[in-house]
DNA sequence: ATTGAATTCCAAAACGTTTTGGATTACAAT
DNA sequence: ATTGTAATCCAAAACGTTTTGGAATTCAAT
C-alpha cells in the first residue's frame, strides 16, 4: 500500500487538513509544523494519489496528443522528433502526456470526444491541420483548450504555430530557377493537408515570379512516403520530356525521388536537381545531401506544448499565433559536385 | 458540468447504487430498471468520471511507455512505428497510453518511480533493453507489471518479446561470406544495448562459421544514427586496406554508410557491399535498396501491448517469452546490379 | 477585564464512483 | 400463520485529496 496524507497525519499527530496545507505551503501552518510534516513525508516517501487530486481539483495536468497515423507500417520521423519536443516540455512544466494513435476520420474524432467529456486531459495538441478540420471545429465549439501546429484557411481564431511553407517553397523554387531550371516537377501531398496547400502555393508563386510556365503534367500527388516519391519520380523521369528538377513537398518523398533518379542512372545534382522540405536528419546524410528547407520540429513541439499549458493555466500568451520564417538549406542535390573527395 | 450517476438517479427515482449496478449489468437489478437507467444515461449523455473510478477501483486502465530519447534532435523511425503498434492495440483493448520522453539515466528512473508510486499506470512497456537494466530491476523488485521488447543476459524471469538478433546477423554474415567477402567491417552500437550484444555475437559467430578472421580495426562503434554511420564508414573506407563489405548493426547507420561510400565514388553493391538490420521502410526505397534483416516492429508493438494488458488483467499468457526468428531480405546493396533500367 | 487581531489548527463536506452488508417485498411452501 | 427463498433495492462506507468555515489559543491594545 502506498503512503497517504492520513499516514503522515498520524505520525505527526496533526490532522489531514494541516498536513495537506503544510505540503502546499499555506501560511496558516506554523513553520515548525511545516518542517516536521515535510520531513516525515520525505521519510515515508509520500507521493500524492493523482486520482484523488484530479477528482477533487477538476483538472488533470495532462495534455492529449492524438497522432494521425496512416496504416500499420507507419514510420514518419516527424513524429518521434515532435513527440520528444512536447514530451520534454510537458515534463518540464509538470504535465503528463496522453497519446493515442488514430487514422484520420470518425474514430479519431470519437477519441477527441471521449477525452473531452470524460475529463482525461486538459487540452490537446493538434498536428497537420486539414482543410475543414473537424478536430479544430469540435474543440473550438466545445471551448476546449488546444494549440495546433498548422493554420487553417477560413478559421483563424485559435492558437497555433506554423512555418511559412509558402515562403519556404518560394525560396526553393527561386533557387532552382536561378540555377537555370525551366521544367520543374512538383511532388505534391494530398490537398486536404494545409501544409501541402501552402507549399504548393509557394511553388506556383515562385514559378510565376520567375516567369516560368506551370505544366500540369509535372504536378503529381503522393502520400508523403519515400515509396510514393520513388514511384512518382520514376513515372515523371521516364516520360518523353522529363523535367530537369523535381521539387518534393517533403523530404521523405524527395529521398524516394533521389533513389528513383539514381536507379535510372541519373546523377542527382547534375542530371537532375531534387529538393525536399523539412530538413529531417536523414536529409543531411543521404547521397547526395538534400537541398531542403529547415523546419525546427523539435522546437515547434516545445513551443506548442508551452503555449497549450499556458493557455490551460490561463496565463497570458505573448503571441497567440506564430509563423516561423524558414531558411533554405542548399546541398548537393541541387548544386552538384558529386566527385569523389 | 457533466452528468453524474446522481443526475441519473434523480431522473429515474432510484438510488445511485442501483444506477451504478444497472449500468454494470449486475443481476440484482430488474430488467425494467436496467432498461430505464440505460436509456436515461444515453439520453443525458452520461460518461463516467475516470478519476472517481480510478480512485475507487485502484487501477488506471492505462499503460506507460517511457521513450528513451537521445538528445533533442531525436528522430528514430523505430519509435513512430512501435508507438503505432502499442497505441492501436491499447485502444482496441480499452486502455489509455501515457507517454514520457527521457534520456536514459537518473531522470528516466525517477519517471518510473513516480508513475509506479502515484498509481498513474497499471504497467509499463520497456524497449531497447540494456545490460544491467535498471528499469527492469526496479519494476521486477516492485513486482510491477511490465513487458519488454528485448532480453537480458542474467535476469530472465520476466515477460518479453525479442527478435533473435544473433541468428539474423548470422544470416547476414553468411550471406556476405558466400558472396566471397573476406574483410568485413562491423558498425556496432554501444555495448550496453542488449540488441547490440546479440547482433555483434551473431556477426562473430558467422565469421567463425565461415572460417574468417576477426579484424579488430574493422569493428567500430557509433550511436546508431545515420550521421554516425556516415562518419564511421568514411573512416573505415579511407584507411589503407579497406574492407569489401560493411555490416551495420542497424539500418540507419547502414544508410549513412551507403552515403559515405557514394561520396567516395564507390558503387555500393559492386565496389563495396553494405548491410543493415531492421528493414525500416526507408531501406526499401533508398539507392541501392538495402540488404537487411526484417524486424516486424509494428507487430512487436501490438504483441508486447497485448501481453502487458493480459498480465495486468491476470489472464494467462500462452507464452511469457517470445523469440522471433527473423528473415533475411536480400537487396542490391549486396548483390549489385545497379545499371540503369 | 475586555476586545481585537493574529496565529495555528481541524472537523466536515465535497469530488463521483464502487462495494458492502443488509432491508424490504412478494410469494410459494409448510 | 409461519418459514424460506428469490428478487429488487439502497444507505453508508470507502477511495485520498482539497476546500470551507470556523474553533481555539495567544498576546497586545484598550
Amino acid at each position: 500500500m502506498s503512503i497517504t496524507l492520513k499516514d503522515i497525519a498520524q505520525r505527526v499527530g496533526k490532522s489531514v487538513t494541516t498536513v495537506s496545507r503544510a505540503l502546499h505551503d499555506f501560511d496558516d501552518v506554523s513553520p515548525g509544523t511545516k518542517a516536521e510534516v515535510r520531513s516525515i513525508a520525505e521519510e515515508l516517501g509520500y507521493i500524492p494519489n493523482v486520482h484523488a487530486q484530479r477528482l477533487q481539483s477538476k483538472h488533470t495536468d495532462t495534455i492529449g496528443f492524438i497522432m494521425p497515423t496512416f496504416g500499420p507500417r507507419f514510420s514518419d520521423p516527424f513524429f518521434s522528433e515532435f513527440l520528444t519536443g512536447i514530451g520534454n516540455q510537458a515534463a518540464k512544466m509538470g504535465f503528463d502526456l496522453l497519446v493515442s494513435t488514430r487514422p484520420p476520420g470518425t474514430m479519431e474524432l470519437q477519441a477527441y470526444e471521449k477525452n473531452v467529456h470524460s475529463p482525461r486531459v486538459d487540452g490537446f495538441i493538434i498536428v497537420r491541420t486539414r482543410q475543414d478540420d473537424q478536430r479544430i471545429k469540435f474543440l473550438s465549439q466545445m471551448k476546449f483548450p488546444f494549440v495546433a501546429f498548422g493554420r487553417m484557411l477560413d478559421h483563424n481564431d485559435y492558437a497555433y504555430v506554423d512555418e511559412d511553407g509558402e515562403y519556404g517553397m518560394g525560396l526553393i523554387t527561386c533557387h532552382l530557377a536561378e540555377l537555370g531550371h525551366k521544367r520543374i516537377a512538383y511532388l505534391d501531398a494530398p490537398e486536404h493537408f494545409m501544409f501541402a496547400h501552402y507549399r504548393r502555393q509557394g511553388f506556383l508563386d515562385g514559378l510565376k515570379e520567375k516567369g516560368l510556365e506551370i505544366d500540369q503534367d509535372l504536378m503529381v500527388t503522393g502520400d508523403m512516403t519515400q515509396r510514393a516519391g520513388y514511384q512518382l519520380a520514376t513515372d515523371i523521369l521516364t516520360q518523353e520530356s522529363p523535367p530537369t528538377a523535381i521539387v518534393a513537398c517533403n523530404d521523405l518523398m524527395a529521398l524516394g525521388a533521389i533513389s528513383a533518379a539514381q536507379q535510372l542512372g541519373l546523377t542527382v545534382g547534375k542530371d537532375v536537381a531534387i529538393t525536399g522540405f523539412d530538413n529531417i536528419p536523414l536529409a543531411e546524410h543521404c547521397h547526395p545531401p538534400l537541398t531542403t528547407v529547415h523546419q525546427p520540429i523539435y522546437q515547434i513541439g516545445e513551443m506548442v506544448c508551452e503555449m497549450l499549458i499556458k493557455q490551460i493555466r490561463a496565463e497570458p500568451l505573448e503571441q497567440e499565433q506564430i509563423i516561423l520564417q524558414p531558411s533554405l538549406v542548399v546541398r548537393q542535390s541541387t548544386v552538384g559536385n558529386n566527385k569523389p573527395l
